[in-house]
DNA sequence: GTCTATAGTGCGATAGAC
DNA sequence: GTCTATCGCACTATAGAC
């Protein structure tokens, strides 16, 4: 898998979030006619995402974000009741769609080398491909309300604790050296994070994300594989 | 070098951050009692840390402010002009305590694999002595105004220009694999960010610093070592 | 469905008493 | 050196015209 194939298989869009969006939160969007509520939430998510990975989501004024869009005060409160629940909205689909995508496709691999390579594969891509989500999601958790926080806690815990597994099997079958599981998956997961946090530094080094993948598996493969690369049978 | 005896040869105190930043900025502070100041300097960075590093620099109002450090609206403007200039005087203060720290402490070492070494320990170490500040500056940046946010990118890209460096000698002199040093410069600072971006979650498991030093070492040595650790001759 | 105009709130910063 | 009291402003959210 390369991150084209990814794009082209996994379904994501922004067309398609706004569309999940509108359906999932009818009772609280008062605009009723569909394609309208489709062409300005897309508008409303990317001001939003914009704005606030400038200069953060409460030093985003309401007459900034209407600037943004286009779209007046008395419209954009068509849209959400308060701010707060602009934020929710946004937070909580996003996190619908990384766990529709997760989910989709993390089952295919057989044997740990191959399903940590796809785990690893998987998660950059798709912070590739909703950067400005992650580092919103990422950015702004600590000064959510702390239902929120804890969501967002839970989703770092469930990440790491995937990777975990995944090395545990490894370990278990005798393919990976025995190491602390634990700290092992915070690192994965720390290079994988400093993808969607330090965009611009690899922008500016022209380092594509297939590039930065094999850099990656191969960093965290020389950590975790012995010498002798034949799976011992017990891997399947 | 451990955690213990950094601390007991680095010199870094509050009180003496404080009394620096007291003779650093006699012009706008309307305070002329040295001990006064130092005093409430103190309260007023563990307040400004405390409640940023909650909810963010910006959501902090001055009424929140007043509250944590005990000190009166009007008492607190005789310490700076401005909510922007206690920004810039925390940071400036902060990149300078890290400055000498660095350059004090990183020019003892001899050869690559031991500066490698005492680079990550030292700025482990101090990232983990200063934590709220390193905390504080690393989320705030995107919030800051355009002056403040190239320092923090400076700092940055400073930071990895080093490990570069060092990695850089090190396969020039055929200690270490060849490798795109750039990325692996990147990875190294990455893990070292975890530490202190990501506290909360080596609290609750009871890693202490010393031990998520040998991990980091062993994790980033087993990238870039050969397998004979025999150094070669050029290594010195 | 989108607009303009504005009510009501809470902010950063200051003046002047002690 | 620190306080209380308050100014002026910019914000979020809403009401009502179109």
């Amino acid at each position: 898998m390369n991150y084209q194939e990814f794009i082209d298989n996994a379904g994501i869009s922004t067309e398609r979030l706004c569309r999940e969006i509108y359906r999932a939160n009818r009772g609280t969007i008062q605009i009723k006619k569909e394609a309208t509520v489709v062409r300005n939430l897309n508008r409303i998510f990317d001001a939003t995402l914009k704005l606030s990975n400038e200069k953060g989501f409460q030093a985003m004024t309401m007459r900034d974000f209407s600037r943004e869009t286009g779209l007046s005060l008395g419209a954009l409160y068509a849209y959400f009741a308060s701010k707060d629940e602009l934020l929710e909205m946004i937070l909580r689909q996003g996190r619908r769609m990384v766990g529709r995508v997760l989910g989709e496709h993390l089952q295919t691999a057989r044997g740990p080398v191959d399903q940590l390579e796809t785990a690893i594969r998987l998660h950059l891509y798709l912070t590739e491909a909703l950067q400005p989500w992650f580092y919103f999601s990422f950015m702004e958790a600590k000064n959510m309300n702390p239902r929120e926080r804890e969501k967002a806690i839970d989703s770092e815990m469930a990440t790491d604790r995937l990777f975990a597994a995944i090395l545990q099997e490894g370990q278990a079958c005798g393919l990976f050296r025995t190491h602390d599981v634990a700290l092992a998956a915070g690192a994965i997961k720390a290079l994988l994070q400093d993808w969607y946090v330090k965009r611009w530094k690899f922008s500016r080094r022209g380092i594509s994300v297939d590039r930065y993948a094999e850099f990656i598996l191969d960093y965290v493969m020389s950590y975790h594989l012995k010498g002798g690369k034949e799976a011992p049978a017990a891997c399947q």
